[in-house]
DNA sequence: CCGGGGATTATCT
DNA sequence: GATAATCCCCGGC
């Protein structure tokens, strides 16, 4: 197992990195306690020319700023006031495409997900959806800014992160209806048939 | 299984 | 004042 170097995230296309993705392992250590689990659903959000994204035609604000760093930078906003979404930031400085991490399948540290969460060990929704992956790993809005090459949100490869092409599916991206018809790109990736995949979304 | 609506608050207009 | 890259629960089938 071994930490994503930082070529994985520079200077190439988000939506390509974000399908790359799909098997990586997130290890966190919040207050020393490790989890993680491996991404199982992705979604990329293209800077400036895409509807959905905060930075679209290059909106910069407080909130989006880390949008904006060098690639590999973790960027975490709070959505509906309550949820913490994790995302990849990739490409170069001053370039805002980033990647949201959606699920994973959980590896390591499982009871501590389980304590954060209120959920039991069988409940699939403990790292299913946006929300509730970054609420199992301890992720907080002070994380955003940090680096994934550091040492408390990480991203790593292991022997079962290279995932075939036809295990790979699809398809819009959810919860972005408002975007007009960016909300049609083909920009969200799965593993499929796992069970942490957040529902398909409706045609 | 599926759709509707409430929760809850940072952020932007 | 309105909106939001969501989640959960409930009621109806």
């Amino acid at each position: 197992m071994k930490k994503l170097p930082l070529s994985f995230y520079a200077n190439k296309d988000v939506v390509q990195v974000a399908k790359d993705l799909i098997g990586m392992l997130v290890v966190t250590r919040v207050n020393d306690v490790f989890t993680s689990g491996r991404i199982v659903e992705t979604e990329a959000y293209k800077a400036i020319i895409d509807k959905a994204s905060h930075s679209y035609r290059g909106k910069r604000t407080a909130r989006n700023e880390d949008m904006y760093a060098a690639a590999g930078t973790v960027y975490i906003y709070i959505c509906y006031g309550m949820h913490h979404m994790l995302n990849v930031v990739t490409n170069e400085k001053e370039i805002p495409d980033a990647i949201l991490i959606r699920a994973i399948e959980p590896v390591a540290g499982i009871e501590f997900m389980m304590k954060r969460t209120g959920k039991k060990r069988d409940d699939l929704n403990i790292t299913r959806g946006p929300g509730n992956l970054a609420k199992a790993l301890g992720i907080q809005k002070k994380h955003s800014g940090l680096h994934f090459t550091g040492h408390h949100i990480m991203l790593y490869q292991d022997g079962h992160s290279q995932i075939p092409e036809h295990a790979i599916g699809t398809s819009k991206r959810i919860g972005v209806a408002s975007a007009g018809d960016d909300a049609l790109l083909p920009y969200r990736f799965y593993l499929k048939g796992n069970k942490y995949v957040s529902a398909r979304p409706k045609k």
